[in-house]
DNA sequence: CTGTTAGCGCTTTCAA
DNA sequence: TTGAAAGCGCTAACAG
């Protein structure tokens, strides 16, 4: 491997030039440059950007701690596309880290970017708890910033949607095409975003003076698949309704194919929403109603805290209701 | 920052000592290493992988240069997801590159990671040429990887699948259905992929006798609103067609919304297949016709290719025709 | 403008 | 089994 002193010994000038010609930040003669830049040319030196970095104390590179399992479905694709964007606009890298199956495993991820040590870290946590995650952005200096969950204790370490608001201005528009009967799809158990989701329902519909009822809910774990098959255990209980609600596009998706398995036509027989307003869902058929959750604008305000601490930046995002063909008026319930 | 020379000091031992005690290879007295852990606990120690890399002149991390505005898409977001999978299963970290617009910033995330000291680099090109991927893999000791585009100069430096081949046995496929109109959507120009996609098409029609209409023939770029375009234009000319074949999933999508905005059912009035075999085919109504491209081999065969340069490795891998329900037996052309 | 000299934090001989 | 010292490749005072 050719190193800074290989060229400055063709170019017949000592590293620290070498060095100060490449980094440009002092004047070096023009004369000289052209014999270091001909040197690295005839060499094919490449700076050696971990020796740089050691000697800076600094990395340019941003983690990104997620949990693996989740990144295959077209949201986590499009965060880690905007994260990846909005670090370039920063000239940082991003560096995944798996959370993996654990609170324990998030944990090591988060451990693990910072003896990398990136010069800021998002967490998208899936089994850290906000106590945790407090804990952990209070035991360390390296700017942490957690997306998807509210930290009150650290304001600026975190952005998020108020995914309970949302769910309610959803049901509102439900409400209004003239659903009662309106079934709901969960997330997985203890996941704060879906249980945000379910309470804005419920809260929605005693709002409403509509008491939820047990039976229309039942459970899936966010993948189309789950979305499918809670679907078909919800049909299977043979109660009336003429709306579902999911708690994810995805799951909308697994539900539509439940349905049209039954026999019932979206949106004639039943209609049908989610949450996220993922690609698919503006080209599904029948196109999905959704919540739109401005994850390119989350993103980039998280990178920004993470290299700006100071910068004010807004970390509340609104969602946005986006109404396609999945949602018509209610006629009698099924 | 506390360095390994606090713990040291804390525990009155050497710099060297604690390094063995933390790396393992050499034994230290128990009582000893009792005293460096209660010391790296004491201090909330974190070792720095910088420091620790650029010692051991290793960085534990695996590049992927991707094109931005591709991992957007499903496609993309499972290729991601196998990557960070593959190499967490080796101990690796995942670095991504932006390989952005251009050839030149192909090369130059390429170089990036390259002084970052990757330990291998995969690559999914999207405007390097085989020519010049070939170069790169020349100049370069670290290991270099491409995928899906095969380097006949560098047989073990590649993994792809025949896109052709593949194209071949869905078209037999559609022949075998009686369609012979069969309209193709093809990807964005100049795409290795797109081309022999196209080529498998165009074979398969002559090998049974049918010689490709131009009429038959559009071009969209890779994404379901691309795809969606496309349709739009093929109907407008108002040939008939039985069947469409787009050159992915995402194009087959858009299509099937083009076309059932323009009142025509699927499959019945006319079918629809698609290539990549991405989640949503399976969920979509009706589910979707494709090839199924087998990515998790193909990128763990292309990490191991990396670490392992000597094992000997299948680089060509198969696709797999998979049948459901958008394709239905040709009635007669609209 | 440029060379010399210390480090950055860790690993790894070499001796003891 | 442990310590001292050299060195990984680069940057950054400090002189000159």
């Amino acid at each position: 491997m050719v190193t800074i002193l290989d060229v400055a010994r063709l170019a017949g000038v000592s590293k620290a030039t070498v060095s100060r010609a490449l980094n440009g930040k002092v004047f070096v003669r023009e004369e000289v440059k052209a014999r270091i830049f001909q040197a690295i040319a005839d060499t094919g030196y490449r700076p050696n950007q971990l020796a740089r970095n050691l000697a800076n104390n600094k990395t340019n590179s941003i983690g990104l701690v997620i949990t693996n399992g989740l990144y295959n479905g077209p949201f986590f694709a499009s965060m880690i596309y905007h994260a990846a964007t909005s670090s370039e606009s920063f000239s940082r890298q991003l560096v995944l880290a798996d959370g993996k199956h654990s609170a324990q495993e998030e944990r090591d991820a988060i451990n693990l970017l910072l003896s990398l040590r990136c010069e800021g870290i998002m967490i998208y946590p899936k089994y850290l708890s906000v106590d945790e995650l407090d804990e952990i952005i209070d035991h360390n200096t390296t700017p942490i910033v957690v997306i998807n969950r509210e930290l009150p204790r650290h304001r600026s370490q975190c952005v998020f949607v108020d995914h309970q608001q949302n769910c309610e201005t959803m049901m509102a528009h439900l409400l209004a095409q003239g659903h009662r009967r309106i079934a709901f799809v969960a997330g997985s158990e203890g996941s704060p975003t879906g249980e945000s989701r379910f309470a804005g329902y419920c809260h929605a519909l005693r709002k409403a003076g509509i008491e939820p009822d047990p039976q229309l809910h039942v459970r899936g774990s966010w993948s189309i698949d789950s979305g499918y098959q809670a679907a078909q255990q919800l049909l299977a209980r043979n109660v009336p309704f003429t709306c579902i609600l999911a708690a994810n596009d995805d799951m909308a998706i697994g539900v539509a194919k439940a349905c049209q398995e039954a026999g019932l036509r979206l949106p004639q027989d039943v209609s049908l929403a989610g949450f996220d307003d993922s690609v698919i869902g503006q080209y599904y058929n029948p196109s999905l109603t959704t919540i739109h959750v401005p994850m390119d604008e989350m993103i980039r305000n998280a990178v920004g805290m993470l290299l700006q601490p100071d910068a004010q930046t807004l970390n509340a995002h609104q969602g946005e209701l986006v109404c396609r063909e999945s949602v018509a008026s209610a006629k009698k319930a099924r």
